[in-house]
DNA sequence: TTGAAAGCGCTAACAA
DNA sequence: TTGTTAGCGCTTTCAA
């Protein structure tokens, strides 16, 4: 025998399979042998046919060539990923629920960095459709961006993670203002009145979110809003928290502290020790996500749990179901949130009232 | 004009543009237009054709379609890349050198992320091979490994970030040992003598040079090595790092502790409370790695910093330069670490000798 | 330097 | 149910 089958037994580790060769071993035509393998066509060929295919596959360790199948088909099995940092303990989490349930559906997901940067998002935009994405799965948190409402606005599907944007679209939310109402009372209750919110920039919807539920929280609970209390963070890093906190501390006299996430939430940490002031003792934090190593910091933080992982899965999920149904699928889930008590919070400080 | 010229201005906003469309355009074959795209074989054509097909090409705005090249190029432009796990802050600046890096090179790299599970890395080792990569990163850190060292020995070149592996590989590696010596030198300057080693299993490569790293420096210094001083973590992680030092404290007496990695470390934090000491009064601690929130942990963690960012990028380097000469290429970097003294480490407690 | 033609591996339309 | 055929978009021979 000439070429590739003389040699099969070798050539098989070297040069590998293809669907022509799984056919002439399973002794149909290749077109067959494609719609044996195909799961969703798997009721339009005989059992026998079927059979003798897998086996055949099998036997020659063939795999798909997902290139040649996606220039036929028109469909890469890649999704774009967009996360502004994964060095944002939040993410991470998100980001396995993202690739564990792309990949129980036989989909990639091809992840990029934007470091909230409307600018590099828009150019890894441009990068992610150059591979030919089949959908794109956003958890990154600007209001305003024109390249995001364009690719909403284009043939593939998009799902927003934690973010609303002013076209809508598929998106799976947590419910932060149902964990943010319970914070708030956790501290009125701790005997706390001057509860303060660290938060951060306004060009994130989720700053909006989280500071409106603060404002219904306080309302529910009886406590008075005063405006002097809110205090924005130019990002939500533990840098910029700490430096927003300590211009609170500064001019105002504050027993408690809800910060805008855990990150700023380590920056409130820093600026408290910077004053002089102790957690809990002097003043309580709070945070929102609780991230990975939030019970880990001292004091462990008590914070408003978001389902990060699961956040991920849905998001993947509901990409899923618009890749199969189109426009027909769900449009939103909205996620449940608790708020796990720990550490950093406390009775309030007789001395601070 | 029928068809899709006819309704050009329209039909790209839909359609994609084809090399075919630019060769037409251009007036030129599209095998030409597909030369004249190709920074390689730039100097094979002449400067006009050239000229008109790039005009015509940004004009369409025409992005090549890297599924088509990928069929007959046989290369994909992906490089697969292996993680542990995210959720330790270590990899995402690693993660992130090595997005970057490859982005510049026009490659993209699918993250898979691993658990450390020898099982788990297999199978999606599988994913990617059949992804048909064109190469590899490994972060993950194994030392005996069968389904890493068949991929090694396989046509696609790979490079190892921070592991060795029984089968030689391209690596970039942190030279441990010289900032674990420095952070040595620097607990015996602050009068410790009783200097324990908190580490990991050492089915990983790092546990064991780290080790033979301490115990070199222990010698340099002039200290004694008790080997009741070394214990293992289950694991790399804060809660293994908790149980295993807090075996120690309840055995040893000991005024320094050298941990494996920060999230040891972290541990570490964890198991002096509960032992009723403080850090870095009664006991000081030194990390290694100095992931990203290692400085505001409490007290800042002193810790030997591996370049987190710079592995990550030397690595897509090395892989490129791979993918360019074939073997012909550098076989191993080494980047250089140190310490950097925060606030987890002071001078060693009288009452603890 | 350019054109012509073939074909990468797969699947979808059509025919039997 | 299965075979046949064509072609997705690109690159790379070969020939001119």
């Amino acid at each position: 025998m000439p070429g590739r089958g003389g040699a099969l037994s070798y050539a098989a580790c070297v040069e590998r399979p293809t669907l022509k060769d799984v056919a002439k071993a399973a002794g149909v035509h290749p077109g067959t042998a494609s719609r044996a393998l195909n799961p969703l066509l798997r009721g339009r060929i005989s059992a026998a046919t079927t059979a003798r295919v897998e086996t055949a596959a099998r036997d020659l360790g063939y795999v798909v060539d997902p290139v040649g199948r996606s220039l036929r088909s028109r469909r890469s099995g890649i999704v774009g990923v967009l996360v502004p940092d994964l060095t944002n303990p939040f993410y991470p989490p998100v980001l396995r629920g993202i690739e564990d349930e792309l990949r129980a559906h036989g989909l990639e997901g091809l992840i990029a960095t934007t470091d909230n940067d409307v600018r590099r998002e828009a150019e890894l935009i441009e990068v992610l459709k150059a591979r030919r994405c089949d959908g794109y799965v956003l958890t990154t948190a600007v209001r305003r961006d024109p390249a995001v409402e364009a690719l909403i606005g284009g043939p593939e599907p998009v799902v927003l993670v934690n973010r609303l944007a002013r076209v809508e679209a598929p998106s799976v939310v947590s419910d932060d203002a149902f964990g943010i109402a319970q914070a708030v009372r956790h501290l009125r209750e701790l005997g706390h009145a001057a509860i303060a919110h660290v938060t951060g920039p306004p060009r994130f919807s989720v700053t909006v979110e989280r500071e409106a539920a603060y404002r219904a929280a306080l309302r529910a609970e009886g406590l008075p809003h005063r405006r002097e209390l809110v205090v924005r963070a130019t990002d939500y890093t533990a840098a910029a928290g700490e430096v927003a906190c300590a211009r609170l501390l500064a001019e105002q006299r504050v027993t408690a502290v809800l910060a805008g996430n855990d990150m700023i939430a380590i920056g409130c940490y820093a600026a408290l020790e910077a004053a002089g002031l102790r957690c809990p003792d002097d003043v309580s934090v709070v945070g929102v996500n609780d991230m990975p190593l939030a019970g880990w910091l001292r004091p462990p933080l008590t914070t408003v749990a978001v389902p990060q992982h699961e956040l991920g899965t849905q998001a993947a999920r509901l990409l899923v179901a618009h890749l199969r149904d189109g426009a027909a699928a769900v449009r939103r889930v909205d996620l449940p949130t608790r708020l796990v008590v720990r550490g950093s919070t406390g009775p309030a400080a007789r001395d601070h009232h």
